[in-house]
DNA sequence: AAGCTAACTTAGACTGGCTAAGTAATGAGG
DNA sequence: CCTCATTACTTAGCCAGTCTAAGTTAGCTT
């Protein structure tokens, strides 16, 4: 087997061709990555702004302008926190709802697409990496 | 075995987290991370303007204006192609070269402390899917 | 020689990121 | 209670990175 430093070089250069293509595949979408981000962040129900910021790995007032993008489109709705006043929670709209899930579909779609291009031997060494990948790339 | 769609929606969820990841580690490097691959894609030699922009997915101005922050902190040469003066090459630095070079040992570290926090199994798994995930995401 | 095409650059606008400084609410000490 | 530090966020102003539209120069075609 491989040493750890060798099959980080590997993944290394893999993660260069993968941003690449995610770059050359997400141009001009209807949406931009970042704010696909945040709308995802938002699924499972209103946020605060700090974590939000936090989570996506951001100042505050990155995400404060960002938020403010997706308020004008509509995408977003800006609500209080009734327990302390100072804080700011954002939470999706109906429309940002059916854009974050257009846009997802389009992206499985596509993943879908190029999955099939593969035979099933190599679906499944992906599938098997896919834990062992998730726990690499996890929170740190 | 899971079927490709599935499996589709499985690895959008991973790259979504893959991302967040890569943005907060890539906080306070003292190199954008464009600005690396931009580098990167000069390491075996001049490139044409052109090439760079279509390798990054980028339009020509796009380019023009990463090229000239590069140039600006001498990490670049211009030059001009000799078959033809319309074209406009661009060649690593000896500064360029080393910059590239450390960058990218950083992230190699990196990337090798969270895989030594794997098995050996784990890693044993990702080595495994390694090919198909770079036929996965080529150049399309 | 004229005019079209190709390779770049320039100009101007937008997104997305930062730091520094401002505002308003909370909470802790006296 | 009042004061004051702290917390959560916004505003202002900067820079990187992206785009489109328009300009420039060189090559090509006829």
């Amino acid at each position: 087997m491989t040493d750890p430093r060798t099959l980080a070089e590997h993944i290394n250069r893999g993660l260069r061709d993968l941003v690449l293509v995610l770059r050359r595949v997400s141009l001009g979408q209807p949406i931009t990555t970042q704010q696909m981000a945040v709308l995802g962040s938002l699924e499972a129900g209103p946020r605060r702004m700090s974590d939000l910021a936090a989570e996506h790995g951001v100042r505050l007032p990155t995400m404060t302008r960002q938020i403010g993008r997706l308020l004008r489109d509509g995408l977003v709705v800006r609500g209080r926190y009734a327990d302390d006043a100072r804080v700011v929670t954002v939470e999706l709209t109906p429309a940002g709802g059916e854009r974050l899930l257009r846009a997802r579909e389009r992206r499985i779609d596509h993943l879908t697409e190029r999955l099939m291009a593969l035979s099933e031997d190599e679906r499944g060494t992906i599938e098997a990496a896919l834990p062992a990948l998730a726990k690499l790339f996890a929170d740190s």
